[in-house]
DNA sequence: TTCATCACG
DNA sequence: ACGTACGTGATGAAA
């Protein structure tokens, strides 16, 4: 049997583009030892390899412009013109990119008097004939007019890894045009980018229209009868030989004089030798150390002297020869598995001085004088993950009180958007590439094994702690250029070990309360299932959201209101506007609401109380949000329901662990609005939280004109309420429409209106994006920073995204350091007053914990004492307590 | 694995 | 003419 030939063509000049654009922020980390900017190349090869694992070619090409002069500049001078020049970063980079696809075994191509397009597409269409499977990557969609069953166009997206796949049928649903009439497309709308002008005032909605009705431009012209008199009709008239050049323009030739043969572009994969020199002269290290991984250079030991690490095996007769007390030791504990709650023990490296100690017996651990390094006040220890590491270590009964300096943490402070939790690709992102990720070593998935081969784990493990070791100081020294010591050695760094008790503790749930719960509920859902299925006169998966649609968009006829990318949205918000059109709309919703309180809150609780304990223990993940909020996972405590009576009720299964205590209860009220307050100082904002309004009322009279005293209805408090997110969240007047339902120009109104009585909120919200645009990043009042690297971008959707970001994460990641504060100083008043009560959960402004009955009183002053005195803002904070036998009734 | 949906602040 | 409210995690379906 033959195997399909399989022809890969790459546009170079467009591909190099977007990795050039993709990673230029990060140009400047991008420099090799010659001062050559690298990010270009570095993002193609790593698009290539995708490619090539993902369509394994047989036949290969690399097209690239080869100057400004073509047959196009003949026809139309002034065609790409006014283009601005290629940066010279990017354009010093392309005879290393030759370089580099040379030594991958493929050919680059370039035809005097022609584009890479064109290259493209006559090899294409010879390829075809051949009966080639063709893959095209591009990161320009004129190439989409190239699509047909055997040639499929891949055009990148904003990175180097993400691909869209135009096939005739996705130009179809996209466009609703066969590739073919892309050119036509074109040809009436024009090309900004490549400057020609198509036919006055006819954009891609018009261009479509046209198109639609009469198939091509030709079809236009030949039918200019049928179209009303118009201003549109009349620059068709006289634009006819501009819209034909166009079009012309547009067309990707089939037929350039290409005097390459199929056989020369023939595959065998790359000369590994010419590429190892290729990454050394880059100075890529990481793709060296794959190579190294994989095993592809066994010959050579070049980088064996840095990638080796020279470490003793430990075991019990060693122990007596080690040092005592240690002024420093770095330190990893492996566990197999995440949820290091209950995860089984790996093994450990530990390096103290200059040596390296590695085993898989943890049980060494306890004893002298490994203990005592871990234990004592004099010995500082380094870590990746402290809070893993102390309930690690506390499962095996050593109280771990000590962390200097805590990689991942610090890691995460320095850039909250690099949230990786695996050392090695962590350690990358600071130029640090001696240590494999942990998917490279242990595999992930199913295939995820601590390996069985000693050195195999014993190197890994040591590598992990000498990039710990190694990192220690340069971090630190960034740390405090950023000036972010404070906020890691007074909040975050004491933080995790307040959060490691709260997780050691959990908290106690009574399955027979969720057993009950749940009888009741598959009682109804088995009820609300008869009457759906009786209303769609057939039975189908209701938790399909697919045979869902169909059944109420194409059976029951129901108009559709909004689509996804995949079919018609059945959420919420759609099902609601159908409500009253057909019973069974209500009873999907019913059924949604109840089945989710099933599957989440009843089975997925079930599942994770602890046999041991009956408790619960969540992970509180302290390194991932990008504003400085904690999050709660393997369960997330952080959203069990309470807005809705019938989800409020799982509440009733979280219950104290012993007898006669209860559950109490403080949470911050409208934190966020006051630090708003603060920051932007808004004098009436302030105003009205020193005079302890109600203020969402309040802001409700002032942006609908009421008087001081007027009596608010519901229905202005809850607008004026929705007002007060919106601008929490950076404000938009879609956004806000959409959330009040009322028009686009009532949200408008409110808006401004709401600037005009709030002035310095105004202020600040412009203020913030400016710094934001400055200085690439915005900050907490603690100084945690959150880079916004598109608020530069010119997309208009994701420099939006950056500017609402920029407005809200000062707000809420303020209000996350507030909390973290009042924890820190919660735990240490607990302490200090010899109480009993435990802090068990955060909930983001709220903190839970349960306590005998007869502490109650005192919690009542301590807890809100603590947490309105955390930090001085220039308003008031308030918080409200309460307590009962159950979460449920604590609130 | 990715998507749609829905739970929370 | 565009298409958005900010921050999360878990689930079931479907690829």
């Amino acid at each position: 049997m033959k195997e399909t030939n399989k022809l890969l063509l790459i546009d170079g000049n467009s591909v190099a583009f977007r990795a050039f654009f993709a990673l230029h922020q990060s140009l400047e980390r991008f420099i090799n030892h010659d001062g050559l900017h690298t990010n270009a190349i570095y993002g193609f090869k790593k698009m290539l390899d995708n490619i090539l694992a993902t369509v394994q070619p047989t036949h290969v090409l690399v097209a690239f412009d080869a100057g400004k002069q073509t047959f196009r500049t003949e026809k139309f001078a002034a065609y790409k013109q006014g283009r601005a020049k290629t940066p010279s970063e990017l354009s010093e980079q392309f005879p290393f990119l030759k370089k580099m696809l040379s030594a991958y075994g493929i050919i680059s191509y370039e035809l005097t008097n022609y584009e890479a397009d064109d290259i493209i597409g006559t090899l294409a269409a010879q390829a075809e004939l051949q009966d080639f499977q063709v893959t095209i990557v591009t990161g320009d969609r004129d190439l989409t007019q190239l699509a047909t069953t055997k040639t499929t166009v891949a055009v990148n997206q904003k990175g180097v890894s993400e691909i869209e796949k135009y096939t005739p049928a996705h130009v179809q649903e996209k466009y609703g045009l066969a590739p073919a009439q892309i050119v036509d497309l074109k040809g009436l709308i024009g090309d900004n980018s490549d400057n020609y002008p198509g036919v006055t005032k006819i954009g891609e909605k018009t261009g479509l229209r046209l198109l639609h009705q009469f198939g091509s431009i030709e079809g236009i012209y030949q039918n200019l009868d049928q179209l009303k008199p118009s201003k549109m009709k009349e620059n068709l008239i006289n634009e006819e030989s501009t819209a034909f050049l166009c079009k012309d323009l547009a067309q990707i030739r089939r037929d350039a004089p290409i005097e390459i043969k199929m056989d020369q572009l023939k595959w065998d994969g790359p000369d590994l030798k010419s590429l190892r020199e290729f990454y050394l002269a880059m100075d890529f290290r990481s793709f060296l150390r794959q190579m190294a991984v994989d095993g592809q250079f066994q010959d050579q030991q070049v980088t064996a002297d840095q990638e080796q690490v020279t470490y003793q095996v430990l075991e019990q007769t060693k122990l007596a020869s080690l040092p005592v007390v240690p002024a420093q030791v770095t330190f990893y504990l492996e566990m197999s598995g995440e949820n290091y709650h209950n995860a089984e023990f790996a093994g450990f490296a530990i390096k103290v001085d200059d040596k390296f100690y590695v085993t898989r017996q943890t049980e060494l651990l306890k004893q002298a004088p490994l203990k005592n390094w871990l234990e004592n006040q004099e010995t500082s220890v380094n870590l990746f993950d402290a809070k893993r590491t102390i309930i690690g270590l506390r499962r095996l009964g050593i109280h771990l009180q000590r962390v200097a300096f805590d990689l991942l943490l610090v890691s995460y402070l320095l850039d909250t958007s690099d949230n990786s939790n695996d050392l090695g690709k962590l350690a990358q992102q600071h130029d640090y590439y001696l240590v494999a990720s942990d998917e490279e070593v242990y595999g992930k998935g199913t295939k995820y094994a601590i390996p069985s081969k000693d050195s195999r784990l014993f190197e890994h493990l040591c590598h992990k702690v000498r990039a710990i070791a190694e990192l220690q100081q340069p971090l630190l020294a960034k740390l405090e250029a950023n000036q972010q010591l404070e906020l890691y050695l007074k909040i975050e760094r004491p933080l995790t070990f307040v959060l490691a008790e709260m997780e050691i503790a959990g908290i106690k749930v009574d399955p027979q309360k969720l057993k009950m719960i749940s009888s009741k509920l598959i009682e109804q859902l088995s009820d609300l299932e008869k009457a759906i299925y009786n209303e769609a006169g057939e039975e189908f998966n209701i938790n399909s959201p697919k045979q869902l649609g169909v059944i109420l968009f194409e059976k029951l006829k129901l108009p559709v209101i909004k689509k996804t990318k995949t079919g018609y949205s059945t959420a919420v918000g759609v099902l609601e506007k159908l409500r009253g059109m057909a019973p069974i709309v209500d009873h999907i919703l019913k059924y949604r609401q109840l089945a989710k309180l099933q599957s989440t809150y009843i089975d997925g609780l079930l599942k994770v109380i602890s046999a041991k304990d009956q408790k619960i223990h969540t992970r509180y993940t302290q390194t991932l949000t990008a504003t400085g909020r904690l999050s709660s996972v393997d369960p997330n405590l952080q959203n069990i329901p309470i807005r809705l009576a019938e989800g409020r009720q799982i509440r009733q299964a979280f219950v104290p662990s012993h007898a006669g205590w209860k559950i109490f209860s403080s949470d911050y009220s409208q934190i966020e609005l006051r630090v708003l307050a603060h920051i932007s100082h808004d004098q009436n904002m302030q105003a009205a939280f020193k005079a302890g309004a109600d203020i969402h009322a309040s802001t409700a009279r002032q942006i609908f004109g009421l008087a001081d005293d007027a009596k608010v209805t519901a229905n202005l408090r809850r607008q004026a309420k929705a007002v007060n997110f919106g601008i929490v969240y950076g404000i938009s007047d879609y956004g806000l429409s959409q959330n009040v339902g009322i028009s686009r120009q009532q949200a408008k109104k409110f808006i401004e209106r709401y600037f005009e009585v709030f002035p310095g909120v105004h202020q600040y919200m412009q203020e913030i994006v400016k710094k934001a645009h400055a200085q690439g990043y915005v900050e907490t009042l603690f100084k945690r920073r959150r880079y916004l690297p598109e608020i530069k971008s010119k997309n208009y959707n994701l420099r939006s995204f950056a500017e609402r970001t920029a407005m809200n994460t000062p707000i809420q990641g303020s209000a996350a350091d507030i909390i973290k504060v009042a924890m820190i100083r919660m735990q240490q008043a607990l302490q200090a007053n010899h109480l009993q009560a435990k802090m068990l959960l955060q909930v983001h402004d709220e903190l839970i914990f349960e306590a005998p009955a007869d502490e109650i009183p005192r919690l009542e002053e301590l807890v809100p004492g603590i947490m309105d005195s955390a930090v001085d803002l220039e308003v008031p904070l308030k918080v409200e307590s309460a307590y009962g036998d159950t979460w449920f009734e604590a609130k």
